[in-house]
DNA sequence: ATCTTAAATGTAACGGGTTACATAAGGGGT
DNA sequence: ACCCCTTATGTAACCCGTTACATTTAAGAT
């Protein structure tokens, strides 16, 4: 590998002269730079970019720090990072915390020290001093860390409300939800706006709780059909439970939109690709993941920024598992 | 932050000492350790693993070069890449090529110059002078590049004759293929294989051929079943077009497996969360992101490595696609 | 007491860029 | 011809570790 040292000798000027001209960073004759220049291509020159960031303290890359890639709500999130990234010119470093603060520590830890320019997180907890004291600024995704942090988000209670409405006008009578985890915030959300709609009402609702998974959510919706074969409306906590539940009546028999109306919550690919389709509050995920990278790399480089936190929208998309 | 230096001068030592401390790289004496250990403590220091890169030339990071993340063959891959890494210390920096050469090349230089210790590429096409002249090794996943490269991958074209046989053996009269796009190697081997078991019995096989991903294959999936009401047996590239012709077919009211029988390839987690379960080739994802990235770090370590190229195990997964 | 050798520690160069500051060269004005 | 001011370029310090080599110190051998 051929340093500036190598072309500045070969273009017989000094490394000041190399930098200058590779940085566009000051005046440069013409005639010097055109000798530069070729030089640089007769080596095959390529700047070290590691010295670049030791001197710099920048070295235009980011940590991604989500729970798992393999859930089907990040993939989409990682790629409208990565997307968006790169258009800036940053790399983006994948870290799975698999919800361990412990891993996650580590891990801000590691990329730390190779001063990465922010992270962008989605993490398990509201009160999570892992991001205490970062020299480099912070954006959370999808789940609030704590109040002060920039996040970007979606009313996570609104959207329960919303499938709670949506059940109820188109006819639903018995009411259940199968919440996710009561350990993350955005699943307590949901689940709090969708009772709140019917306890306003007086209406009873009722809740099942599982985790965000295909394997464990396939026990608690197949549990539900079967203590409870009265209920006819179903908000999942997301679209994942959505699709174990679908599986779970289809086995059944049962009938879906007629005698079962399921909504679910994120809009993940999968949900479009089953029989039937299933029916959503649907999160902008690529979305997210742009105007959060966009947000944190503003951030890393101190420009002005007039808000540090955005809500998303949510929209219901209706598909075939409920009636309107 | 805190420096090397900073810490050695409340020691009252030298910088190189405190490095040996940091590294137990050559004996210090335990007395000199323990006072080096305090100052390291009381100015919580944390050494700038940028300078470490610079000096060493080894960064600890590796980049994985995937078409998309989004599309789920490769969050499992992603997963255990990243999992595998981490174990070794190692980082993982990610990057969508889309499979476009372009912007692989341009991930490639970027990664370069930020001295990454190596890549896992799964790469378009065959012969790939992306990779030529690199001073890091390469390991090619899944989609063999140059025969030369080291290589982790199955034995597509075994995989295209084991589904024609469990077809063919269930009793399926009318055979058709669904494969993926020619211009992808991998794809073009399952389909050989495929038409090879039924060309050397002279019996025909029809074949449509599709992109690899959802919204594309269901447009083909609709094609074949409209074009071709008598087919009773069909293999399909991969197990998205496998969905999209599952829901193509239920729309259509067609049985599954009694009037048609459908085997995929891949195994991904989406196949057994349908009604009804995608019959599958199986290829074990994590275990090929495992063992590629093992082999890569060896490589990149120059540690002796007795196969350069490892080849894994395809397994038929019966579900209700299939009779047998 | 003197010599040898091992152990502990320090000095300074190095990795490959960037940039503040100094200096040299060229142009314009009188 | 002389002075002033740009413009162009060079010198060297700096970023922060690592390590070859030099030096000091202590212990053991004779």
């Amino acid at each position: 590998m051929s340093t500036i040292k190598d072309v500045s000798k070969i273009a017989g000027v000094s490394v000041a002269t190399v930098s200058r001209v590779l940085n566009d960073s000051s005046k440069v004759n013409p005639r010097t730079k055109e000798k530069v220049l070729r030089a640089i291509d007769e080596l095959n020159y390529k700047p070290n970019a590691v010295a670049k960031t030791l001197f710099k303290k920048q070295s235009n890359s980011i940590g991604l720090i989500i729970p798992n890639i393999s859930n089907p709500f990040f993939p989409e999130l990682a790629r409208a990072v990565e997307d968006t990234a790169r258009q800036f010119g940053y790399r983006v470093i994948l870290c799975n915390s698999d919800g361990q603060k412990e891993k996650e520590k580590d891990y801000i830890e590691t990329l730390s020290q190779n001063h990465v320019d922010g992270f962008l997180v989605t993490s398990i907890t509201g009160n999570n001093d892992n991001f205490k004291n970062l020299p480099m600024p912070i954006v959370a995704i999808d789940r609030s860390l704590d109040e002060k942090l920039p996040c970007v988000y979606v009313d996570n209670y609104e959207g329960g409300i919303l499938a709670a409405k949506t059940l109820f006008e188109n006819g639903g009578k018995v009411f259940a939800e199968i919440s996710g985890p009561s350990s993350l915030i955005t699943a307590k959300e949901r689940s709090r706006g969708f009772r709140d709609f019917f306890n306003k009402r007086e209406i009873p609702v009722i809740t099942y709780e599982s985790e965000f998974d295909f394997k464990r959510s396939a026990i608690v919706a197949e549990k539900l059909l079967d203590e409870r074969p009265e209920v006819d409306s179903i908000f999942v906590g997301n679209d994942q439970i959505g699709v174990s539940l679908i599986k779970a009546a289809m086995v059944r028999g049962i009938r879906i939109p007629e005698d079962l109306q399921i909504i679910g919550f994120d809009g993940i690919e999968i949900g479009d690709l089953i029989v039937p389709a299933l029916s959503t509050i649907q999160q902008p995920i690529y979305d997210l993941g742009k105007e959060a990278t966009k947000l944190l790399l503003n951030l890393a480089q101190k420009n002005y920024v007039n808000e540090t936190s955005v809500c998303m929208p949510l929209t219901y998309i209706k598909r075939d598992t409920t009636k309107q």
